[in-house]
DNA sequence: CGGGACATTGAGTGGCATCAAGGCGTGTGG
DNA sequence: CCACACGCCTTGATGCCACTCAATGTCCCG
């Protein structure tokens, strides 16, 4: 159960070091006192409910962020109110770097579900970074692990059909399950279609079709928020230019 | 000419603080002694002719790079062949980043003509940051100022239609020309129409027709790598969401 | 002057968006 | 507990934008 999870985190010490999720978000490089430093600098974490904003557009710079539970979308509205998602982001993953250019966040984060984060102050940030040339080092792999995950995006806008699209998205969501020790057959998708579709550059209809051709063929079982995919071997051929799976019910 | 610009750059020492770009590439916060220190870190500028490899996608990573004159085109691979350009590099620009995650090139970088580069090795980048803390708040906004155009190239490969794209393609080249305090209007683009139309997700004929229906509508004067700016305010009208122009010639 | 890469132009097609209608699940109030 | 409404999702029919295929034009370089 959610609530249950949610749970079993507060009662954690309040410490990066007993943190379930340490490995996830500071994964290589951090020695025990570096440890005890970093977390006098991470204040106390705020939980959002179900649509609630982290920050928005063009706030002032407070903080970085850790996903601990639940989840997040992140997206950009241009002058016509039109949104584009970003990313979403999953427990251990870490939100608000495109903020260290000018100070000021370049998109909004909000709650998909009940969700609970870390908090990195700005302040301590840079005194933290100072005084601890190992993170130093961690956090600018972090970050270049976002501008590597961006690269992946924009492939897949750039070059992919509808359809390879949506394979590569569930490959990529369950891999990161995986990551977190969840079952990576079995997705809870905490985005609605619409932000599915709009993360891939599709429409629902699309979406709602290519998820009904995946049952069809015999490569997922779809019920609403439940994904479960179940020949993992043909959705990652659908992720390279494989046929497009027939359109009509009993067809293979 | 091209020539004299690389010529009177080879003539200035080979020193940050005298080099013309260094605004650009070091925009704040470095105070003279952090510039000397720096400066024994950059190691000996690189020049490559049009078509070579600064590094490929897969090479260990040994140094972040900062383009002096010219310019370059950064691309990841996919098993099957094909390409996704993921940006051009002007002068003052920084490539490598995306290396930092797990030192590995995760792109390729090719120089569009000659060029020349700036070089800093990964060892010094260690030492340096360590000892000059603001160079490492500034390599973070650099790094971040990354992530921040990626995004928006992904909203444009997400939500805008092919003309949409074009425009905010020549709009974005003509402010960062400015930026090197060249002429806004008279943009000369060292990419080919290949490059330009796989950068914006699209193929070449369709650039092709959107550069003819542009210079039609009276926007743009098109020759070749040359394309003048004639109406920078019909030109940013077609960033929005405007109406496809005519088709035909004479059609308005 | 000839070859080849790059660029333009035209005709036809297809994939995805758009428009429209209906199903399903959830929450709310009577 | 049921009725109702609303949001989310699914399904079908149609149209259009951009891709594909094909041919010609243009520049550059040997």
């Amino acid at each position: 159960m959610e609530a249950g999870t949610v749970l079993d985190l507060n009662q954690l010490r309040r410490s990066c070091g007993s943190c379930a999720l340490h490995e996830l978000c500071l994964p290589a490089g951090i020695d025990r006192q570096d440890m005890e430093r970093l977390d006098t600098a991470v204040r106390d974490k705020r939980t959002l409910d179900r649509g609630k904003l982290l920050f928005r557009q063009g706030d002032a710079f407070h903080a970085l962020y850790v996903v601990r539970s639940g989840s997040l979308k992140t997206y950009v509205e241009n002058p016509a109110g039109d949104a584009q998602i970003l990313g979403f982001s999953l427990p251990g993953e870490i939100v608000g770097v495109d903020a260290l250019a000018d100070d000021r966040h370049q998109c909004s984060a909000e709650a998909l579900e009940r969700t609970s984060i870390c908090e990195l102050p700005y302040s301590m940030m840079q005194q933290v970074t100072r005084d601890v040339p190992s993170l130093h080092r961690q956090l600018m792999r972090v970050i270049s692990r976002e501008v590597v995950a961006e690269q992946s995006h924009l492939v897949m806008m750039g070059r992919q059909q509808a359809q390879e699209r949506l394979a590569t998205f569930l490959r990529s969501l369950s891999e990161r399950y995986g990551r977190l020790s969840r079952d990576t057959a079995t997705l809870t998708l905490p985005m609605s279609r619409y932000d599915i579709a709009n993360y891939l550059g599709l429409v629902v209809e699309t979406v709602s079709r290519l998820f009904g051709r995946m049952e069809d063929a015999g490569i997922l079982s779809v019920n609403r928020k439940t994904v479960r995919i179940l020949r993992p071997d043909l959705l990652a051929g659908l992720c390279g230019n494989a046929r497009p799976l027939p359109r009509g019910r009993e067809a293979g």
